[in-house]
DNA sequence: GATAAATATGAGCTATTGCTCGTATTTTGA
DNA sequence: TCAAAATACGAGCAATAGCTCATATTTATC
């Protein structure tokens, strides 16, 4: 995993093995988050888990929260770069092709661990005031903002007010999809794509 | 307020006097979290807050939990009444009429004490299981259900599915707003309505 | 092989906090 | 007026959990 996944570290794992015990803790830390919730999410719980000494823990993350903002913003990371991917790979394809390979990614990212999922999005509303995960959001935000200029549709609000709603739209109806144990991902594309599509004004379904 | 908010009391309050003593302990940690957020919502400083005795605040709720999931529930109960009483208000009238009375609900709702609905919004998804507060949940998506039923639309869905993303959509957007420290009532209820509606396939705005 | 730096360990300290319980005060009802 | 019930009080218990630190082990460097 990337550097970015260890934010704030108290000392930078510069050897292989730290890297492992870094990346055990925080595979750990999801497994706790995703079982057992934050009932068992404790220090002590997790480098039990990762199989590592809760003096190492310390010596990576200066504390609890620090692991928890790292576990959601490497979630946060892994999101944008697949929506980046996608655009990316559907580069010169209409529109609605580009909606749709984005939506992809999105519930993709749902459905994979829907109770982890629906637990770093609770934290992650939590931390919304984290630099690093601001930058993130930023940068999904400027994605869509620039996939919506570049449609061609006449949007019906402000670019910004469409990039916001979208955005909200579509995680409202993954949240609350993965809060009611849906497992259909067609259906909640189908969904998703039609209240976004029509929202816009572009012909829905 | 009504006796909806004490559940699961150790005691029923049955003088006047804990009546208050009840009331302000509600009161109490509506405000802390509202003001602090959860660093401070400790049951002593709840108490400390409220004039009470430590004492007293367990004579009438069982744990700190059960403050909360009475917060909660009593937040959630007012928005229920609320919608039940627009909708009432607006027997008879065209669809849009009714959808515009509801949305204003839900948007004042939101936006007379933002920082404590956007608290109490994240211990409602991790309270999500109790019982009386699914049975509010119920009986909005019941109300809102019905709604969808009469307005004589053909719905892009199922009656259930449109119930569900159209709660989903307005929670969403006004959630994100909620973040977004928005505070402009008319675009926001603008945008929203215009999402619920063409969601719908009526014709918006 | 030797020295230093990096990493790992875990017993236990510290602080917080949810909560109890014995006692005091107020209200009720007859 | 007086006993019983309801309410209020708050010092302090108990449990938990975040975190430190002195020490041990492994790896890198020369």
């Amino acid at each position: 995993m990337t550097s970015a996944e260890t934010p704030t570290p108290r000392k930078r794992p510069v050897q292989a093995r730290s890297a492992i015990t870094v990346d055990a803790i925080l595979t750990a830390a999801a497994h706790i988050l995703e079982g057992e919730g934050m009932e068992g999410y404790t220090t002590n719980a997790i480098a039990a888990r990762a199989g590592v000494s809760i003096g190492s823990l310390y010596q990576y993350f200066p504390n609890k929260e620090a692991i928890t903002a790292a576990l959601v913003l490497a979630d946060a990371e892994r999101l944008y770069e697949g929506l980046q991917a996608a655009s990316d790979a559907s580069a010169g394809a209409p529109f609605l092709s580009r909606l749709e390979a984005l939506l992809d990614v999105v519930i993709a990212h749902q459905m994979d661990r829907p109770a982890l999922a629906r637990m770093i999005d609770m934290e992650e509303r939590r931390l919304a005031h984290d630099p690093a995960l601001q930058a993130v959001h930023e940068a999904g935000f400027a994605l869509v903002r620039q996939e919506l200029q570049q449609s061609g549709l006449s949007l019906p609000f402000g670019l910004e007010a469409c990039t916001v709603d979208v955005f909200a739209i579509v995680l409202g109806i993954c949240d609350t999809a993965g809060e009611r144990g849906e497992t259909d991902g067609d259906s909640l594309k189908a969904r998703i794509r039609h209240a976004v599509l029509s929202y816009l004004g572009g012909r829905p379904s």
